[in-house]
DNA sequence: TGTTATTGGTTAGCATGCTAACGAAATCAG
DNA sequence: CTGATTTCGTTAGCATGCTAACCAATAACA
């Protein structure tokens, strides 16, 4: 990799690179792979977390509801919820009040697993935010929560997070 | 959707909320949906503007080189070359210096659709950063930079924008 | 020089995340 | 109650983005 060592120009790529939506995916990329790496002995990625995050905060939930309260696509949560319950991390059960639905609860082994996540999820965030000072991974966080609450307010579905 | 509006309690859920990896990975998803949303009307995604910028201000680039320079992965950018191509707005010829190479470089159709997409995607940034004054605009910008600069000079590859 | 390691491009496969479309069920309007 | 609309789950298809594996070509080294 050192064939770059010896030169190379000053980039007129800039604008590219300070564009927000280039820093933002290269940012969630880059914390995408932390939090794997971190996770890896678990094989959990981090929409797999959420969900188990949710459930395990909210009791059961139906799939739309679920979507809804991530901030994914309701078929992105079929995917990954199937991707759990074929790991035993998760159950299907039918609804008792709407035959449409299914309600979606995390098993005792799934409940396993997540103990474990958590604590490595917190070190991929410790990893994510370290080249921040303190009162920067702060300010960066609360950017960031103003920036998608104003985007979602004006546009979407906004957020509903609240229990089945 | 008015459903749930009736009552639901304080989300116990907030420690996911502002995990700052599903802040990240929800700002880059409504950064791309504003993107494409923006540039609809010619169907351009970003990382395909990404590739057509970067190869607008570098001249000819291969694959490999895109990929680092965009970090992106070497698959990833084959895909989007491809799609870029079939379009005919890239233009891929073998390389004299080096027979594994591709050098590729922007038809004219793609510089014309390039000159479009950078106004609309100008507008996209705007409207991702609305929420947020000026000043708070450049906060964001200026830690997001930071944040990829430091977890990029302690792990993988660099970045690497020189030209070919 | 010859052997090894690295690099560029490709294929295959997987998970994420989207839209479009559909059937079944629930809800709303009249 | 009937009919239209909405909602839940699902399938299909597409683009992004990754790893693993491979081949051919180059670079590095002994």
């Amino acid at each position: 990799m050192g064939q770059t060592l010896k030169a190379w120009k000053a980039p007129a790529v800039t604008t590219l690179y300070r564009r927000p939506g280039f820093l933002l995916r290269r940012a969630h990329q880059l914390s995408v792979g932390l939090f794997e790496n971190e996770c890896q002995s678990l094989k959990l990625t981090p929409p797999q977390f959420g969900v188990l995050h949710m459930l395990m905060h909210s009791q059961a939930m139906d799939q739309a509801r679920l979507a809804r309260a991530l901030g994914l696509d309701k078929v992105t949560v079929l995917h990954v919820v199937r991707g759990l319950e074929t790991r035993g991390w998760l159950t299907r059960q039918a609804s008792t009040t709407d035959r449409r639905k299914w309600t979606i609860e995390v098993s005792a082994s799934g409940q396993e697993a997540f103990v474990q996540a958590q604590h490595l999820a917190q070190q991929a965030s410790d990893r994510l935010l370290s080249p921040l000072s303190h009162d920067e991974q702060e300010a960066l966080t609360g950017l960031l929560e103003k920036l998608c609450q104003g985007l979602e307010s004006k546009a979407r579905t906004p957020f509903e997070p609240g229990q089945a």
